[in-house]
RNA sequence: GCCUCGGUGGCGGAAUAGGUAGACGCAAGGGACUUAAAAUCCCUCGAGUAUUAAAGCUCGUGCCGGUUCGACUCCGGCCCGAGGCACCA
């Protein structure tokens, strides 16, 4: 009898002992580098999804290291953020400690597990050491210019007075409390990341991101080629300029909106109009980002009184100020031509505008036709396309100086300040005389101060605004009084250049030496939820770029491959959750049934990259495969030979767990291998090496059982053997067995031979009892016979 | 609304590159072994139809059409589900 408790922890001491997975840094071994999302080690422990995509990449790593390769497969936490501090606040326990019992259970939880972690590379975002040189690269970016203090609204319940981030907000309610959550401006740090627009778009180009991956990421910058317009003001001195993607239709302006923010607005509303427009505007201010965006509600708005002129007609159009403009995107204005957009469309129906249309195609007494056509009541565009107008008309703007070509991104700056207590302290001073002044960068780390109380201050601010001694400094340039910032870091900064550091851990010059970061190159795999691929991944992209262009890395891009996996859900089909009672402990599952059974089933209960319902069922199944594996033990025969009526498929299934491992196809690998432990067993014997083969293969997903079957047979440790090889020669079935189709339709199966001819092929065909029933008494028009795939006769 | 990914037996899912749909596993049913149970082993297992039996035949990969000798796979048009984005001019 095994016991898989004892045998897991055997070889789990044996690799801890021996170093087994150190990645070395210089190794003359072809380095490769695969990373999976580190967690955030939250209170309730390692979830199955966990352990879903670090045994993926870690079957990946073990056979990649066998291949010879340097695999450099480190873990660490990300443990700032804020549920440790809601925890703090509620249980007065610093989330210091908190996050340290935190991640004692979420590493024990992975050792338990066996995996190939290099754990002498760990760390958490929260050791100084560590955030040290996240600040640290924070001062290199406010010292090229790219971060900056803007004052901008954010989500603010009253009654927690706190600031909340979006996803808090939802619905304009306060998540916590339940208040209605209302827009305050407040001053933030920033960093300039719509700069790097286009190069994180360019750049995509030298990764190997799936598809879907890129494409998220190219909707978030949200590119879009259009033309800046001068309006100006009828009776007024002023002008103002609209973003348009389709300056074609310009003929079909017939009025304009301004966001009720713009600037121009005050100025340029007749004191008739003045009443409304300032109760539309304290209206607006009143509404959150949410409610400003929520669809399919009506269209409001004000007319300001003032009138524009349309530049390619001097037509007077009138000026409206509407919420479905928004103040941060283009320039803040539009030009509307209800005629062909759906939102000026609707607009100008319950207004009651003038559409004009200027495109052939739709009908605009009952919608906006928004395609391309050949346009009319166009002036010199008609009869034109609207690629050929879009043309056209630039040339025309620009030459009479009225506008010009123009690129907008959807894509801001990134708003880098979060009134919390657990964040990187953001290591800037504001003094009276100098302003805003950075710290020395030798006096990093910026250390997080302990605190009793970590809830926010009545304003707002971080709770290290109460902590005077802490704010209360010296100016770095002047040396007078100074107080620091107290905003801390957002959660992403951390998580935004770890992958750099797992390089080189242990620096405490630089936050990784280059020497360090050209040995690895870069992350070959990177694997992670499909949720972070947006933010994240852009985050990440920005900052190495920009790491890249003050020459601090080698790479402008540092991750090549980025895939995701899908989520393991509840068995009732549902995201698993506490309050739907559908959570499985992975614990739970080790003490019952082993690590290796976890694993394996993980691997096997779908297609990787997909959701998937949890079976406990089907975890049995993979049990009785580990137990036939164990029992097979028993056929084995002294001999370092493969047995020569299972070279073939053990040559095949060598060649496809291999490519299976590399390509994600965890589920067929253990399906082939399923396959062959069953071929195994109908043979009375099989030999030593046969059987060694198989437990190689097995042993990415199962490496515990297998290694202890191994040793059993004498041999020296898997992990410090290699991979099997196979050959290609080796792998081709003798003979296989193919379709006889008439019309399409499946008569007969024949067996055919490798080196067949389709002559021969035929011959065997026409031989078929059921195949020759049909032809009978018909003529046939047509062969298809290709041979090891198919025959066909088009019979009539 | 837009973008992305999906829809295949009772279930999870297979199906290089258009070439025997349902691999592998689970569940279910039947049988063997056993005093019994567990474990293990063997058989059946998409639907329908037919035969003493074995072949056999028809239908079948969300729906409708198309291309092709041949379509889960390619094309056009829908329906449903999951996720992301949200009036981005």
């Amino acid at each position: 009898m095994y016991n898989f408790k004892e045998i897991e922890k055997k070889w789990q001491e044996y690799w801890e002992k021996n170093k087994s997975f150190k990645a070395e840094t210089g190794s003359s071994k072809e380095p490769y580098y695969i990373l999976v999302e580190f967690p955030y080690p939250s209170g309730s422990g390692l979830h199955v999804g966990h352990v879903r995509s670090y045994t993926a990449q870690d079957s990946m790593a073990r056979m990649i290291r066998m291949q010879g390769k340097n695999v450099l497969f480190p873990m660490g936490w990300d443990a700032f953020g804020a549920p440790a501090e809601q925890y703090a606040i509620k249980n007065h326990i610093h989330p210091k400690d908190a996050v340290k019992e935190n991640i004692k259970t979420f590493k024990r939880q992975m050792q338990t597990l066996g995996f190939s972690f290099d754990w002498d590379r760990e760390f958490s975002t929260t050791d100084p050491e560590y955030y040290k040189w996240t600040q640290w690269q924070f001062l290199q970016f406010y010292k090229n210019g790219m971060a900056y203090k803007d004052t901008v609204p954010v989500n603010w319940c009253p009654t927690c007075k706190s600031v909340l981030s979006n996803e808090d907000s939802a619905g304009g309610i306060c998540e916590r409390c339940g208040s209605q959550v209302v827009q305050k401006e407040k001053s933030q740090w920033m960093l300039r990341m719509s700069d790097y627009s286009e190069d994180l778009l360019n750049g995509l180009n030298d990764t190997n991101f799936a598809e879907k991956v890129k494409l998220g990421q190219i909707n978030w910058i949200g590119k879009s080629i259009g033309a800046d317009v001068k309006f100006k003001v009828d009776n007024y001195d002023e002008e103002f300029v609209v973003f348009t993607t389709r300056c074609d239709t310009l003929f079909g302006a017939t009025y304009c909106v301004l966001a009720p923010e713009h600037k121009l607005v005050d100025k340029i509303t007749t004191e008739e109009c003045r009443k409304a427009v300032i109760e539309y505007k304290e209206a607006c201010a009143l509404k959150n980002d949410m409610e400003r965006t929520e669809l399919n509600k009506d269209k409001t708005g004000v007319f300001i009184g003032s009138y524009a002129i349309n530049p390619v007609n001097n037509k007077k159009i009138p000026i409206y100020i509407s919420d479905y403009v928004l103040a941060s995107y283009g320039t803040g204005a539009i030009m509307a031509v209800p005629a062909h957009d759906e939102r000026d469309y609707e607009f100008a129906q319950k207004f009651g505008l003038e559409i004009i249309p200027v495109l052939k195609g739709g009908d605009v007494s009952k919608e906006a036709f928004v395609g391309d056509g050949v346009h009319i009541n166009s002036g010199f565009l008609d009869g034109l396309n609207k690629n050929e107008a879009i043309s056209k008309m630039i040339e025309f703007l620009e030459e009479k100086k009225l506008g010009s070509k123009k690129v907008n991104y959807k894509m801001r700056d990134w708003i880098f300040s979060r009134q919390r207590f657990w964040g990187e302290p953001i290591p800037m001073i504001y003094c009276e005389k100098c302003g805003w002044v950075p710290m020395k960068e030798e006096d990093l780390p910026l250390l997080l101060p302990d605190v009793a109380e970590y809830e926010p201050t009545d304003n707002g601010e971080s709770p290290l605004a109460k902590i005077t001694d802490w704010v209360n400094t010296t100016c770095p340039k002047c040396g007078g009084n100074a107080r620091r910032e107290t905003d801390t870091m957002p959660n992403w900064a951390g998580s935004s250049w770890y992958f750099l550091r797992f390089m080189d851990p242990h620096n405490d010059k630089e936050f990784a030496s280059m020497d360090a970061m050209k040995y690895w190159r870069r992350v070959d795999w990177y694997n992670g939820g499909m949720e972070h691929t947006a933010r994240h991944l852009l985050y990440a992209r920005f900052w190495v770029q920009f790491l890249y262009n003050i020459g601090l890395v080698p790479n402008k891009e540092m991750i090549w491959t980025r895939v995701s996996h899908g989520m393991v859900l509840g068995a009732d089909n549902q995201k698993m959750s506490k309050s739907k009672g559908n959570v499985i402990n992975p614990d739970d599952i080790v003490a019952e049934y082993g690590a290796d059974t976890l694993r394996t089933y993980e691997m096997f209960m779908g297609d990787y990259q997909m959701d998937c319902p949890w079976n406990t069922d089907s975890l049995k199944g993979c049990r009785r495969f580990i137990d036939k594996i164990i029992r097979l033990k028993d056929k084995v025969i002294n001999d370092e030979n493969y047995s020569k009526n299972l070279e073939i498929i053990i040559n095949k299934s060598i060649k496809k767990v291999q490519n299976d491992l590399y390509t994600m196809g965890f589920n067929t690998a253990i399906s082939t291998l399923m396959i062959l432990a069953n071929k195994y067993d109908e043979h009375d014997h099989i030999t030593k090496k046969d059987y060694k083969t198989l437990l190689t293969l097995l042993n990415p997903i199962a490496p515990h059982i297998t290694e202890e079957l191994n040793e059993e047979l004498g041999y020296r440790p898997i992990c410090e053997s290699s991979w099997p090889t196979y050959d290609e020669e080796k792998t081709i079935d003798i003979s296989k067995k193919i379709a006889v189709q008439i019309n399409g339709k499946v008569r007969a199966a024949i067996d055919v031979l490798e080196q067949e001819t389709a002559e021969e092929i035929k011959e065997k065909a026409l031989k078929e009892q059921n195949v020759q029933k049909y032809l009978e008494g018909k003529e046939i028009i047509k062969e298809i016979i290709i041979p090891n795939k198919i025959v066909n006769f088009v019979i009539k």
